[in-house]
Order: C-alpha cells, then sequence, then structure tokens
DNA sequence: CGGGTAGGTTGACACTGTAAACTGGTGACG
DNA sequence: CGTCACCAGTTTACAGTGTCAACCTACCCG
C-alpha cells in the first residue's frame, strides 16, 4: 500500500509504465494527444522524469514505432510463410499490410506519416528493420533481384498510398471499402509480376 | 514613406502580405517552421492581428492549401487536355501529379499527408475542389463510369504512396529515383486500363 | 466638435518540450 | 557508527506555441 493509487514503479518499471501509458494515450488520442506532461501525471510522475529514460520525446516516439514494426513484421512473416504461390503470399502480405495499417492508424501515423525533419531521424540502425517488410516482399517478386528491390518499393508505395488516404479520409466515402482495397492489392502485386515494359493493349 | 523597412500594408494589403509571408516560410522552412509570431514579424504587426484576417492557424493553411490545389489542377488539366490515347493522357497527368509533389514538398504536405484531426477539417466545399483532379482520371478510365472512380481512386492511392514515401525519404537510396518514378507510374496507369478482373498470366 | 468604427496592439492564459539545479533516500566504505 | 557519493525524481525555469479579451488609436461622417 505504498502506491497512491497511481501505477507507479520506480525504475525499469516507471519505463515501463511511460511505454504503457504513452501507448494507451497514442492508440486512444492519437498523435497530437501525446505530450509529456500528459503522460508523467497519468503515470504519476513528472513531465521530466520522463527524460530519465528517453532522451526526447522523439526517443519515446521511436520506442513505439520499434513496437508497431515489430508488431507489422511479425503480421507480415506470418502472411507471406504460408504455402501457396509468389503472387498468393505477396497478395497475403500486402493485405496483412493494409490490415494493419487500418487496425492500427495511430501506429502507422508515427511508423510512416511522420515527416523526417520533424522527428529528429529515426535512428537507421532500427530502419533497417523497418524494411524487412520490404526485403520479403522483394523476395517474392519474380524478376531478377536487381529488380526485386524496385517492385517491391512499387508495390509499397501503392499500399502506403492506399493506407495513407483511407486513414486521412481523403477516399471517397461512396465506394465501398473492401472492393477498393482488394483491387488495389490485387493491381499492386500484379505489378511485381509483371514483365518488363509489357505496353500491350491485350 | 510610412512603413519603416517592413513591408506592410493595413487592411486586405497585410492580409496579402501574411499570405505572401506564410507561403514563403512554408515553401522554405516546411510545415513545423509555421507560427503566427515568426509570420508577423516578419510582416511587421503582432501575431493577433493575424486573427483579423484568418479564424485560426487551421483557416490560414487553409487559405496556402487552396492555392496548392489551384496549382496543382492547373497542371492536370493541362496534361490531360493535350492530345493522345487516353492512356497517354493518363500517364501525363500522373507524372504532372508526382512532379507537383516532389517539386513542392510544402504544399504537398498540408494538401495530403495533414491527417484530419489535426486540421480542424479542411471544408467541405473546397474539398470538392481537391477533388477535381480525381474526377479527370476518373474520366479517362476506359472502363464504366461506377467503376471509374474507384479505378480512378486506385491510380491516386498509388501517386500519393510514391510521392508521399519519396518526401519521406523512406524509399531506398540505391534505387534510380527516374526509374523508380516512371516505372511506378507505369504500372498505377496500367491499372486503370486492365480489364476487370484479369488474373491471367500474358 | 462628438462619436462610432475599422484596424491593431497589449497582455494574458494554458499549453508545449526540455535543461539546470536541487532533494531525499540508500548503499558502500573507512 | 559516521560520512560520503550516488541515484531517482522533483522543482523551477525558459522559450516557444495558438488564441482570447480588453484596450487603444486614427479616421470618417454627421
Amino acid at each position: 500500500m505504498t502506491d497512491t493509487s497511481q501505477q507507479r514503479g520506480t525504475g525499469a518499471d516507471l519505463k515501463r509504465a511511460i511505454l504503457d501509458e504513452a501507448r494507451r494515450t497514442l492508440v486512444e488520442q492519437g498523435y497530437p494527444a501525446l505530450s509529456t506532461r500528459k503522460i508523467a501525471s497519468a503515470v504519476g510522475c513528472t513531465a521530466t522524469s520522463i527524460y530519465l529514460y528517453f532522451k526526447s520525446k522523439d526517443a519515446l516516439v521511436h520506442a513505439l514505432i520499434d513496437e508497431g514494426f515489430e508488431e507489422l513484421n511479425g503480421r507480415l512473416e506470418e502472411a507471406v510463410a504460408a504455402e501457396g504461390t509468389g503472387l498468393e503470399r505477396l497478395q497475403r502480405g500486402a493485405r496483412a499490410f493494409v490490415d494493419f495499417g487500418l487496425e492500427r492508424p495511430a501506429y502507422y501515423e508515427i511508423m510512416f506519416l511522420l515527416r523526417p525533419e520533424r522527428m529528429e531521424r529515426y535512428p537507421a540502425e532500427a530502419y533497417r528493420r523497418a524494411r524487412r517488410s520490404l526485403e520479403a516482399f522483394a523476395e517474392l517478386a519474380s524478376v531478377p533481384a536487381a529488380e526485386g528491390l524496385r517492385r517491391a518499393t512499387i508495390v509499397m508505395t501503392a499500399l502506403h498510398g492506399l493506407v495513407a488516404l483511407l486513414i486521412a479520409q481523403r477516399v471517397d466515402a461512396s465506394l465501398d471499402r473492401k472492393t477498393l482495397i482488394e483491387e488495389a492489392i490485387h493491381f499492386a502485386c500484379a505489378a511485381t509480376f509483371a514483365p518488363r515494359s509489357g505496353d500491350g493493349a491485350s
């Protein structure tokens, strides 16, 4: 009965509590509502205490981004791993990516939507982890490795655009979401398997 | 010789000066650097004077967004208007869209990258104007009108994803930018002209 | 001359992230 | 046992943000 109804540990416990509260705020109220003072008061410490465990607010957000990529990578690997043709596996991966974005828009925002200059650069080491999903896609492409990365990037950009505009509610509401997503995934993935410069109409 | 080396008009002139300075700051230093006090001091008035002409900072940004869409729409219409097949015209439009985003990343950011809940909703009337480009794309699609909007949306999302990730510098630096863009546009536009559910290989 | 009003300013409030200095408690060592 | 150092956290403060309420001032009109 030492703590006064505040969840409040010390040391590593406090760090965890801060991270938990930050994640909660992020998920429930979005990135803009993420403030050091709010986190601190919810967790029962002062705002400056956060700086004992995170170099800056950005560093805290980086930690959340890491969490996000961990979950995303997990989902993607699972989706891609199962049996099926390359195209099928790619499509499952694409669906997993889109689902992640739509289910966790706040995570998606901090992972993909924050401009880097506002974000005091996400460290390159972690960046590489963020690219694992891209590489998973590249391996599935049915083109030479040199082009595989490009094709995979194209798929990623297409999926990202889909998720980003859906999250931002900038897609015409009259469109059926499910059909749109299915078709967008279909075309995006097909591109990865298309021959070099097939200009032909039928 | 009434003004003291500050560009400083009164009334509508001041409003224009504020808008000009806001645009300059946006273009040169990006959205995060856009602050009412900075604009005010650069333009030679107080921060609160901005509120005489704009309901809020968001309203000021809305005005810039309007400018952005005006330019974008102009470019798109020009690109799409000239002669050529539907596919060619669509591709020119797509290129124009991507070029706009890469040449004016700050404009692109406020137009497409700001989440709506952070943005006190861009008014619906202006929103419609923002959709003109989409409709221009839809008209070019070689599918029934009902599907045209969806196909156009898919192209838009693909292009948006491309621009967004390029701007955010989240595209592998080893890739040749020009080739990536060309190929992405190629595939995106091809989708609009593909038959219904062409699953076929070759 | 009197007064209303458009156009701007002053000052304040409630926030934000963050740095420097301070404090209370706990363990180690002479 | 006494003292010293260290560590976790707090206090205080600074510079910045958007925005509102009150004030002030110069001009025009009757």
